[in-house]
DNA sequence: TTTAGATATCATTATTTGCTGATATGATGA
DNA sequence: TCATCATATCAGCAAATAATGATATCTAAA
């Protein structure tokens, strides 16, 4: 066996884009790109409760994508690193491209999807 | 409420970064990094159990992430497209300085972890 | 055309995850 | 100090996920 899928570095890299693997927590990024934002503007923001809010910005701390910004009795969260913005940029890019292929190919019908 | 966690274009990058969200998969993937691999070639490499291994190539290959080209009996997996490597290579850049983060501020005993 | 090798799929189980509603903490202003 | 607002945390549940062992499919060589 050649590559540990156990190393400390791959749980780590795994655990950092845990963070993006949810719709949810994609939202709040989303918001975040914009400019910082308490967890109030982010429920409004999202429509999520309050608590399921909480969680994924705990989720998303923990991951390493934002940090906090205590500011009286709000919590400010903003993006940890302008890199996070980069990598969301380049998966929409990813995803465009894909998703033209997906449609030239249902155009030609070589699709293999049910 | 504005930002839908819920539209397709986000379903698809949540998706998407899904199959990088496993440490499994992260060492698939770092082995066809290099070069594209059968899917004993990548057993061998990781050390998963076959099904698992397969399992988790649907996978990858449902999110968009690798393609597989038949040669005979092999199936031959390969990243999908230069970008997947690209953004493994930012989330490593990305993990080296946040560590150095927490180094500095384990010297500085700044740390709020248990 | 039988056999062996490469890969995919299935059924099952255990773990993880996301969500909800309720409660707790902690700061602020009356 | 008390009431209130902002946020975090907890218990419980349902759904998704990762892993295993067994079996099926498909290709190619004997």
């Amino acid at each position: 066996m050649i590559l540990s899928a156990q190393s400390q570095s791959t749980r780590l890299k795994a655990k950092l884009f845990r963070g993006f693997s949810d719709s949810s927590r994609l939202a709040i990024l989303d918001g975040l790109r914009s400019r910082p934002m308490t967890v109030s503007e982010i429920v409004e923001a999202t429509g999520l409760s309050q608590s399921n809010t909480s969680n994924h910005l705990g989720c998303l701390r923990d991951c390493g994508l934002v940090n906090t910004v205590q500011q009286g009795r709000y919590t400010s969260y903003q993006l940890a690193d302008p890199r996070v913005a980069e990598i969301l940029e380049m998966v929409e890019e990813l995803l465009a491209d894909v998703a033209k292929g997906v449609y030239e190919c249902t155009r030609y019908n070589c699709s293999k999807n049910e």
